[in-house]
DNA sequence: GCCCACCGACTGAAGATTCAGTCAAGGTGT
DNA sequence: ACACCTTGACTGAATCTTCAGTCGGTGGGC
């Protein structure tokens, strides 16, 4: 099924697309890059649809490969999840790429709805993970008990969403961007450190 | 300068690129629903570019009046501030060319350096904006003093725009992305309804 | 000898941009 | 008041480009 052809031209549509966003995916200029004939594209694929959905798929599918190992760094359930939620925000090749592919899938997605339910479907995942980590995090006092996890969960993410996009769209730095997630984690859930919520007017000055 | 018929252009650019994003406007789309001939549009705004870049800073303009438009409203720092976030987030055909507008144009500027500067400029114009009323908010005691404004604006205004995409492309309900804004103007400067911030323990169950 | 993965060259359509003007409004010299 | 010129707004149709998608064919493993 997905032979090494078929992973060689994905990961080559991830990398135009970071590059040149979905409308600026030319199937000349993914073959050129992934190094085959346009035609083996539409062999493969059937049509840029086609391409667009198994993108889409692929780019879903290399996230949850990277939150999986995140999960498995036996650290404390507060900061696994700022892990899960700051994995988004780093300038290495593999996370622009998916952190860029994954704004222009959005995007293009308001227009197309072919895209939405599976984008859904992996957005769904994503937050039902982080609420998972967060009710863990609560049953451990690391969290604010208050704070309903799926709330929470979805905020912080679609708040990653729209830091990522400010980055990526140069309208902020990537540091601030992490501050700032750093910053929603204490004020969702408190100051994780040690004990319970209730930070109340704890906090220095 | 910005004459009738050139604000009539952009207007329908507006709703060209609501309707079908920066991806589906096409000249010639543009020109039939302007009720205009493709070539004014080249004799106004010189190229495509052109005409996207002027389209931001209408954009721009007409969200600035909106907001301004929110802070006539009387109501107190706390309530404007709110309704200033909340404000972007409404089914109405005016509320929602824009905000998809605005999505598009953000996720566009993410390929296109030109659309970069007056982007951040505006999205700076916004955040400011909300960064005082929080001060204001919180020299009334309506908001917890300990939170940062700029942080806490910045974040909200991200969490916008991310629950935005969201809502546009299918991912959640227009309510829902209203309940969690609500809910996240309560985790970063405490109840509001009366006296201060140090919630701590005093909600329900 | 047939099927599967694959390629180079091509096409048709869609779109962006340009061109060669038309038209009405505002001088200006007489 | 009136011919005449200029100019800015505007158009229809042609032209130039860019693409997605197709076709006929090739090689190699079985």
């Amino acid at each position: 099924m997905s032979s090494d052809r078929q992973r060689q031209i994905l990961e080559a549509a991830v990398r135009v697309i970071a590059h040149s966003g979905v409308r600026g995916l030319r199937v000349e200029k993914l073959s050129a890059e992934a190094g085959v004939s346009t035609a083996l594209i539409y062999y493969h694929f059937g049509d840029r649809a086609g391409l667009m959905r198994k993108t889409l798929e692929f780019v879903n599918e290399r996230a949850g490969r990277y939150t999986h190992e995140a999960m498995e760094i036996g650290k404390d359930p507060r900061e696994q999840l700022e892990l899960l939620l700051l994995l988004e925000l780093q300038d290495t090749p593999a996370v622009r790429e998916n952190s860029a592919a994954w704004g222009e899938l959005r995007a293009s997605a308001v227009f197309n709805p072919d895209l939405r339910e599976p984008l859904s479907t992996s957005t769904r995942g994503w937050v039902d993970d982080l609420a998972a980590m967060i009710r863990q995090a609560q049953a451990a006092g690391l969290a604010a008990a208050r704070a309903d996890p799926l709330d929470v969960a979805e905020r912080l993410t679609a708040l990653v969403e729209g830091v990522s996009e400010r980055w990526l769209s140069g309208s902020m730095t990537l540091e601030r961007a992490r501050e700032l997630v750093e910053g929603a984690v204490i004020a969702e859930l408190g100051e994780g450190s040690s004990h319970v919520p209730r930070d109340g007017s704890a906090g220095p000055a």
